[in-house]
DNA sequence: CTGGATCCTCTATGATACTG
DNA sequence: CAGTATCATAGAGGATCCAG
C-alpha cells in the first residue's frame, strides 16, 4: 500500500513508535524542498523553463540579484539535477545553462503553487490586512 | 488578456521599462510563498488539512518543533487567512485551529510538490551524490 | 564573460524562563 | 493549557574585490 496516502498524523506517530531519532532531516518532501525554496531558485528554474540562458543573460533579466547568489542558486539547481551547465570554449568563454527533464517536470509542479498565488494573493493580502488591523485596536 | 500566460522573461522586462523599483517584494508569488515557505508552516498546514487540533496536540505530533516556532507558525498561517483560532473559555483553556477554505485550497495546490518530492525525492539524493563525488575528484 | 573568495549584516530558528 | 519575553546562534543573502 501506498505510504503516500496514510495521514501525516500516522506517519509522524509511526516514526516516533520506530524510535526515528534524525528529527525531519532526511524526509523525503525536505529534501526536495527545503533546496528549492530559497530567495531565487525558483525564479531562475521558471526562466530556464522558458529557454536556456547565459550566465549573464540571467543575471541582467533579474536586475536586483546579486552575483554570489545567482551562482549560487544555478549551482544548487545543478546538483539536484535541475539544470545542465554547458562550457563553450570560447574566447571569452560563455556557459550555457538549461533545464533538465527532471527540471522541468519538478517546475511543472511548483506551477501549481504558482499559479494559486497569482489567483489567491488579493485574499491573502486582505486577511492579512484585516488580522493586522484587528492586532491594532 | 491573461498576464499569467506571458512569459517571465517578458513580465520582468515590463517591469523594468515601467522603472518598478521595488525589487521584487510585492510580486504576488512572493507575497504568497515567502511567508509560507518556511520551516514548519507546510507541515502544520498539511496536519490541519486533515482535522482540527489543538496547540498542545500539533506540539506531541511534531516533538522537534519548539514551542516558539509553533505559536509562530500558527500566527503567520491565521495571519494570512489559512487557519482560524477558537478560543474555548473552559479552565484551563483550550485553543482550537482550524484550516480555512483559503487554507485548504492553498494545500491543495501545494500537495502537487510533496507529491511530486515524494515520487522523485530519488533521483534528486542520486544527482546530488553524483554532483558531489564529481566535485571531489 | 564567468565566476571564486571574503567579509558583513540580518533574519530565521532555537533554548530557556516566565505568565494568565 | 496556551502562550509571551528574552537571549543566543547558525545560516542565508548581499557587497566587494580578484582571477582565468
Amino acid at each position: 500500500m501506498d505510504q503516500r496516502f496514510s495521514p501525516l498524523k500516522a506517519r509522524l506517530a509511526a516514526r516516533r513508535e520506530a524510535g526515528v531519532t534524525d528529527g525531519l532531516d532526511n524526509c523525503p518532501i525536505r529534501t526536495v524542498v527545503s533546496s528549492f525554496a530559497n530567495k531565487w531558485s525558483p525564479l531562475v528554474l521558471q526562466l530556464l523553463s522558458e529557454q536556456p540562458y547565459r550566465f549573464g543573460e540571467l543575471r541582467r533579466l533579474v536586475p536586483d540579484i546579486s552575483q554570489r547568489m545567482i551562482t549560487q542558486s544555478l549551482r544548487d539547481l545543478q546538483r539536484d539535477g535541475y539544470v545542465s551547465r554547458t562550457v563553450f570554449p570560447t574566447k571569452p568563454p560563455s556557459v550555457e545553462y538549461r533545464i533538465t527533464p527532471l527540471g522541468q517536470s519538478l517546475y511543472e509542479a511548483y506551477r501549481s503553487l504558482v499559479d494559486w498565488a497569482e489567483d489567491n494573493h488579493e485574499k491573502v493580502r486582505a486577511a492579512r490586512a484585516a488580522f493586522d488591523a484587528g492586532e491594532g485596536a
